[in-house]
DNA sequence: ACCCAGGAAATTC
DNA sequence: GAATTTCATGGG
């Protein structure tokens, strides 16, 4: 029996800013500004009504858990004050899209993705992403598919991938759920371990390089100390804040680098 | 035809 | 070791 659930007093969040900025790939704006899309095996729809966050086909029970998924448990308004200080630019990338949150994505899926993303664009990587759920995904009641586990892909080769046309992806995909799925990969692990140390528990994963490795611990674990730079954020660097690195944004590095890139991406002007 | 895309592996110098 | 090339695929 499912219902919907609402999670009032919401506040610092856009769902089009948080879901549609390339840190999850299965979310889809309807016409009517909420958005379709499945985590933890379940197919809901969400939309924000003021502070009343809607979750469309949800359970009570579940409540938790989607207050989890959007992070809401944790000072966006309060975080962002105090990144500001660091950087002016800073400041006006956070003010630009205040609703940005970090979502809190299973990791495997987080991982998964980030291998697709790759010298990659978001608009194909979602498509990859919906036919990897398609093909090998469990089935919904809705007709959705639930991302697929570790367990399902650790039996595929990089043949079995190939309706995917996910290019030389494929075998790192292989990779990743072979080393999870045998416990070589401890993904809870990388929650606890030291920042460095996750990164190279997630490297030994052939195709997992610092970037990928650095979006799986921000999206997929929530290390928000995390700070994936790739070729927007390279730019971004370079051209906003020159002679700063990582280490200069503070342990909210990963927030403000959500900022950064999304901020970046709506003006690609800055760098032409 | 050429270039780029939320990079990383393979090769070359 | 550091710099360059290659790797699939699709869109501009």
């Amino acid at each position: 029996m499912t219902d919907t659930v609402i999670i009032s007093g919401v506040t610092d969040l856009d769902l089009e800013q948080t879901l549609d900025c390339g840190q999850s790939f299965r979310w889809v704006r309807q016409q009517d500004g909420s958005f379709s899309g499945v985590a933890f095996g379940k197919s809901v729809n969400v939309s924000l009504d003021g502070t009343d966050l809607i979750i469309k086909n949800a359970v009570e029970a579940d409540k938790r858990l989607w207050s989890d998924y959007f992070d809401l448990e944790l000072d966006y308004g309060k975080i962002r004050g105090d990144i500001s200080k660091i950087h002016p630019v800073l400041g006006e990338a956070a003010k630009y899209a205040p609703g940005i949150r970090i979502l809190r994505q299973e990791p495997y899926e987080a991982l998964c993705t980030f291998i697709i993303s790759q010298n990659n664009n978001i608009k194909r990587i979602k498509g990859i992403v919906q036919r990897l759920c398609e093909s090998f995904g469990e089935p919904l009641p809705d007709g959705q598919f639930a991302f697929p586990g570790a367990d399902t892909m650790a039996r595929l080769t990089p043949e079995d991938l190939a309706p995917l046309r996910a290019g030389f992806r494929a075998r790192y995909l292989c990779d990743a759920a072979k080393k999870v799925e045998s416990g070589e990969v401890d993904l809870g692990l990388c929650r606890t371990l030291g920042y460095d140390e996750a990164r190279a528990e997630l490297m030994k994963i052939t195709g997992v390089g610092v970037k990928v490795a650095d979006c799986t611990l921000l999206f997929g674990l929530h290390r928000v100390e995390a700070f994936p730079v790739d070729v927007w954020m390279k730019r971004a660097m370079e051209k906003l804040f020159p002679g700063m690195t990582a280490e200069d944004f503070g342990s909210y590095a990963g927030i403000a680098q959500q900022y950064i890139f999304h901020y970046s991406r709506m003006h690609p002007e800055l760098f032409a």
